[in-house]
DNA sequence: TTAAATGCAAAAAATTTGCAGACGT
DNA sequence: ACGTCTGCAAATTTTTTGCATTTAA
């Protein structure tokens, strides 16, 4: 079974070669805003509207197997949830990176500081990408 | 004269009393979404209206003197450029804060691993705050 | 067979724009 | 006096919703 359809399953969401798209879309390419995502998908699926797009992620985000992440001057990006990441963006081209980093230590820091029971981070670097500097 | 005067006027921006309120509003509050701000600042200032908010703040932003947070789950909010620091925010009562944690070793680690020159980092702890843990 | 998904159009929400009059410098 | 800011209404943009039809299980 494709990898795809076996993450759809295992989440208790229908298959639809609509959502699948969306899915095989999203592994492809990592981070995808919704119109990224949206024209991406019209190429090899033209009927798609854009109201599925939204009803999808949205659908998605609720079953926690992909989650927003929300850049600084940018639209919002949307990917498959893996182990945790930071992300790095290029302020030059807009270019989103994954980068790994462990920050259980900073988040001991945060949890003796503010008192919060923490249980999730998300960090963003931003900066310029080797292309743009060179 | 005034703290929030002397903000405006030193990023030659003209004073008007909107524009103070709007100030004065996130030193007292410090992280306020465009309708927090909107709705607090029609108390004191009952004829302003929306359109003026979302000027002013962009403006603001043009000039650097406040910045936008974007949470997740939340709309974003507008603070007052400080020294760096991060954020906790609460998943059950939606509450931020502020928490101030050295990053440039974690950054140091970005850069090495990413290739890119960072210069900016947006961290935000989600979590559960004290109040909302008992 | 049945509950859920799609696609469309319409609605709602969020943000931006144009412009005349008011205001800050 | 001049250029900028305000407030309003209208325009755009973004996201959600309702509903008839189709589709996956």
């Amino acid at each position: 079974m494709k990898h795809s359809e076996e993450l759809l399953r295992s989440h208790g969401i229908k298959v639809t070669p609509q959502r699948l798209t969306i899915v095989d879309e999203l592994y492809g390419r990592i981070h995808l805003s919704i119109d990224e995502l949206y024209m991406a998908i019209k190429e090899k699926f033209p009927s798609i509207s854009l109201a599925t797009v939204y009803k999808n992620i949205n659908a998605m985000m609720e079953k926690r197997f992909i989650k927003e992440v929300k850049i600084p001057n940018q639209k919002s990006r949307y990917e498959l949830i893996k182990e945790p990441h930071s992300h790095v963006v290029c302020q030059k081209c807009g270019k989103v990176e994954d980068v790994h980093i462990d920050l259980s230590t900073v988040a001991k820091e945060a949890m003796e500081k503010s008192r919060y029971h923490i249980n999730e981070d998300a960090l963003i670097f931003t900066g310029v990408c080797p292309e743009c500097a060179s």
